[in-house]
DNA sequence: CGTTAGGTTGACTTGATTCAACAACAGTGG
DNA sequence: CCACTGTTGTTGAATCAAGTCAACCTAACG
């Protein structure tokens, strides 16, 4: 039991940052039943046309959803840390529409789909956390369409990270002034919708500026002010505002 | 209550075409309160950071969600049809992060958002289909971002063309070999994420190699599969298929 | 140590932008 | 009915951001 509170627990908290559960919610919750598996780095854990038997629950490292255009051109939409079900969605809409791989060495739990269904059906708070959670998810859509369109590829570049940082902070992990973002230039690029080579140029344009400090891969930001500028980032997209709608509640305070 | 009933019967067949509804949910749907508005073309009917106080439904006409850069660049992130909620998330998440704008003339139904929450609550399966009818939106964000980033913007108009046609087709809009897009050179370029011009430069290559067929705003496509084709089009992600997840029921059947 | 994946760099090309002018058309009011 | 006005569409020439190709470097790792 102690493990289901581990596994679930970075999940749960996440739900409570956005709507209320009670006790009996967050103990369903981590009474789910899941199968514990350790994934490696780039291992895909979905792909495009499945029906998978389950949801997958990020415990520990990273994974992205990628899609891949008939001429082979790849094309990252999200990247899912831990806390995140890579593919919540599928649970309802039957059929997964996207491939998922593994970023980093992962930990994942798969709890199967009839348990999660089941769960939304018993306690209509957790399924109400549930679709809020993809909704969030749509939000980062939405502004990854405004990277991809109207921003160039320095600004999309500073952007990115500062999502990163941000979703990183809040979620625990790491946080302060630099961070490990585990990704390949070839990553970044398919997720900007650049070539791995242009990654590189504007990499060391922005350590050339100051805005970043580069050793391998690892990034130090000396101030994110000047990076959220850069790439004309602003959190509101993230929704991190607590209790931003009750299930009938009165409206949220405003400060 | 005839009027009533016209007002959702589109929303009302969208949620069943994806998840059954029994006729209590029907009917609840159907005795939401509303307030019926005309809003004229280019009228804005949502602020990013605004706090609505209902749930819009679009009963005729077409709108757009999109946002605007720092630097004032605009992007179009959606269009919605007859039928579509524009800010269903809003009514969860408090706060909108995009802006919507009529694109034609529009006859709108504003539902109370406490009378969403109501129905959402006392209907789990309405509150199922609309949930579901949000992660087919963030299925369609998804593919923006593949065509935004991974296809030029031929293949990119190709699939836009393509979606809409299959979307309006299935809610019972036009379809045929033709459609009226409705929409302005520069709009379509602010959804492909290019330039106005460059979008008329595309639009009459593939007039010349008969692609499409141009009568002032109105467009017919000889051949559906040759566009379909040329854009790399497939309407996996739309979710077309009937029941994909029903509510604890057997897998869907194979065919 | 050799192998391999990832990163770096330069020279050249290209898809798309910019700017600027003009044409077509719809609506408006005299 | 026509002149006026604004929006949308069209076109060419110059420019630029990003892509391509290809070589080489570096570090991790069995």
């Amino acid at each position: 039991m102690t493990s289901a509170i581990r596994i679930f627990a970075r999940a749960v908290r996440k739900f409570e940052s956005r709507t209320p559960l009670d006790q009996a919610d967050r103990a369903a919750l981590c009474k789910l039943p899941f199968d514990l598996r350790h994934v490696e780095a780039n291992r895909t854990l979905l792909r495009e046309g499945d029906r998978p038997a389950g949801a997958t629950l990020i415990v520990q490292g990273l994974a992205f959803r990628h899609k891949v255009t008939v001429e082979g051109a790849r094309q990252i939409l999200s990247v899912q840390i831990p806390g995140d079900f890579i593919d919540l969605e599928v649970i309802l809409l039957g059929i997964a529409d996207y491939n998922v791989q593994a970023l980093t060495a992962c930990e994942v739990a798969i709890v199967p789909r009839e348990a999660m269904l089941k769960l939304i059906d018993s306690h209509p708070r957790v399924g109400r956390a549930m679709w809020i959670d993809t909704l969030v998810d749509a939000s980062i859509y939405r502004e990854w369409i405004v990277n991809l369109g109207r921003r160039d590829s320095r600004s999309g570049l500073c952007h990115l990270l500062c999502e990163f940082a941000r979703r990183l902070e809040v979620a625990g992990q790491s946080g302060g002034d630099g961070h490990d973002l585990s990704m390949t230039q070839e990553q970044l690029a398919d997720a900007l919708g650049i070539t791995p080579v242009h990654v590189n140029r504007i990499l060391r344009e922005l350590d050339r500026e100051g805005l970043v400090v580069r050793d391998h891969r690892l990034l130090r930001v000396p101030s994110w002010e000047a990076l959220r500028k850069a790439g004309g980032f602003s959190d509101l997209y993230l929704h991190l505002d607590r209790r931003a709608a009750g299930p009938l509640g009165p409206p949220p305070a405003r400060h």
